[in-house]
RNA sequence: GGCCCCUUCGUCUAGUGGUUAGGACGAAGCCCUCUCAAGGCUUAAACACGGGUUCGAGUCCCGUAGGGGUCACCA
């Protein structure tokens, strides 16, 4: 246990290709836990592997840090990710950031002395060996021990040479203690338990290209990075015991250990394209708000328990709420409806302004809105109207279109009402334009009045008047509230469509 | 195959020996209603299986089955 300092999480993930939200839901859990005990979380980058590094990879997990709104107490800095060959000119995540006592650099590429002098640490102690066997002699290696049908162990004792010039090319294995047991005192899983005698065999810690591999260059910087929660996928689980051997072997002091459980597609399989391995910019394109996505990644396989029914959690609860003794140990499956159902719930939520805010950029897009900023006062008049009806915010343009550009006066067909000739639809539109043009205010309430007395008045059911009236100004038989619609919409359009629509009914 | 993890409605889950097994999403129905929604009410829907332990098991133990992970000079 590391005693006596602060909460210390991080998320460390490999930048070899884009990044599915499943992977963001454990950054969010290792968040949670930091910001719940007022302590720290930050980001390494493990890119030790030169080959499959993807370029593209550090902007695109730090801008969805950003989109997202989980912020960094440390992570790589502009110069780290110009070294990266990430774009020159992107301003970078940390530039603007501190780094608050967590020693970097936050890129494993930029510490490889660091392995090295570590790995040399467990060669000189003993814990450590050369070996320089070659692919094909592992391969071979392998392969004999499959033909008696037993498993492959690489141990010192299965080298073939143990002379080896440190000058010359070779890797530094890790010289795995196989006696008694290791348990792992896990927070989600409990105590797991493994025979150090099923070990696999002596891993390689220093690769012959003098990179480190995972386990001694996460180990290495987690201790002299001060983590002090190891949260991670439970795809680690396996090599846990080796890791605690490793942590011991340098007679430092081993993190708490928190395995997550996988998500899953819902086919019940490993999350893939097909069953929803999407980016986070993919849910935010598609019109999800953050507030959502977090409060449905945080609820998968995460619930507050103790009688508590709440679903819908702002950040701020769930930084309040967070344990990671509620997190459940099986995997969960996406289930997207859920997660449109959270979107509509804070898309409601927001105050008006804001949610106008996070529907303009959609709007123009699609092309509905050119001029935003002259536009912007009718949109929060109509957020009222739409934030009951949304649920994504792709889904504002079909309701809100007609209030920013002229429509084609609807065909005649659509300008009948129900069980209407079309000589009582052209007398109820006339008639009641007259009313609404000589109508002293012309606001929700006196429109409303006024409509519901026009009604009595032509002997029309609201259903038969109202519709008319909504084809006839939207062209639309599906929209916001006709009445609150009508106000928004201003006098002058309203007269000017009615009359239009009188006119294709010939008169 | 070895080792490890997991198993409550379709999905996310509550449940820590005694419950009519609760909630949410989704589904169906009803109500409300100017369309679409929202909202309200109601219904269907689960303890993987088999043994134990116990007066009593979703809860404890042991098996079985199923799912997943891992066994690289990848993370």
């Amino acid at each position: 246990m590391v005693e006596g300092i602060v909460t210390r999480t991080r998320f460390a993930p490999s930048p070899t290709g884009f990044l599915h939200v499943g992977a963001f839901r454990t950054a969010l859990f290792s968040w949670l836990v930091a910001r719940h005990d007022g302590g720290q979380f930050f980001l390494r980058l493990e890119d030790t592997d030169q080959e499959r590094y993807v370029p593209a990879s550090p902007r695109q997990i730090i801008e969805s840090f950003q989109w997202l709104g989980l912020d960094l107490d440390g992570g790589p800095d502009h110069d780290a990710l110009r070294r990266m060959k990430v774009d020159e000119d992107w301003p970078g995540a940390m530039d603007n950031g501190e780094f608050r006592g967590i020693p970097g650099p936050f890129v494993q590429s930029h510490r490889l002395d660091i392995y090295k002098r570590h790995a040399e640490m467990l060669v000189a102690s003993g814990h450590a060996y050369r070996a320089n066997e070659t692919s094909e002699e592992l391969e071979a290696m392998r392969k004999a021990a499959d033909a008696e049908k037993r498993m492959f162990v690489f141990t010192a004792d299965a080298r073939l040479r143990s002379d080896i010039d440190p000058a010359s090319p070779h890797v530094i294995r890790f010289k795995i203690d196989r006696r008694g047991q290791t348990v792992i005192n896990d927070l989600i899983l409990g105590d797991v338990v493994f025979e150090n005698a099923n070990l696999t065999s002596d891993p390689v810690i220093l690769k012959s290209d003098g990179f480190a591999t995972y386990h001694l260059a996460a180990m290495v910087d987690d201790h002299l990075q001060g983590v002090s929660h190891v949260i991670r996928a439970q795809e680690w689980l396996a090599s846990a015991p080796l890791h605690v051997q490793i942590i011991r072997a340098f007679g430092w002091q081993w993190p708490h250990f928190a395995h997550v459980p996988a998500v899953n597609g819902n086919d019940g399989k490993k999350l893939s394209k097909r069953t929803g391995a999407k980016s986070v910019f993919e849910f935010r394109d598609e019109g999800y708000l953050k507030e959502a996505l977090l409060n449905f990644l945080a609820m998968l396989g995460w619930a507050v328990g103790d009688g508590d029914e709440q679903n819908v959690f702002t950040l701020d609860e769930l930084v309040a709420r967070f344990s990671l003794d509620r997190v459940g140990k099986s995997p969960a499956v996406f289930e997207y409806a859920k997660l449109d159902w959270l979107n509509e719930q804070h898309i409601k939520r927001l105050p008006d302004p804001e949610l106008a805010e996070r529907v303009l950029p959609f709007l123009e897009k699609q092309g509905v809105i050119v001029q935003g900023d002259a536009q912007r006062d009718t949109l929060v008049k109509l957020m009222p109207l739409l934030k009951e009806r949304m649920k994504k915010l792709t889904d504002a343009a079909a309701f809100v279109d007609f209030f920013f550009g002229d429509i084609p006066t609807p065909p005649a067909d659509m300008l009948i009402g129900p069980k209407m000739e079309q000589h009582l639809s052209r007398h109820a539109l006339r008639e009641t334009a007259g009313v609404l043009n000589a109508l002293p205010a012309f606001d929700e309430a006196s429109i409303e009045a006024a409509l519901r007395a026009q009604c009595d008045t032509l002997s029309l059911k609201p259903a038969q008047l109202f519709s008319l009236l909504r084809n006839a100004v939207s062209g639309k038989t599906v929209t916001p509230p006709l009445f609150g619609m009508l106000a928004v919409m201003g006098r002058e359009t309203v007269m000017l469509r009615l009359n239009r629509a009188i006119a294709a009914l010939g008169g």
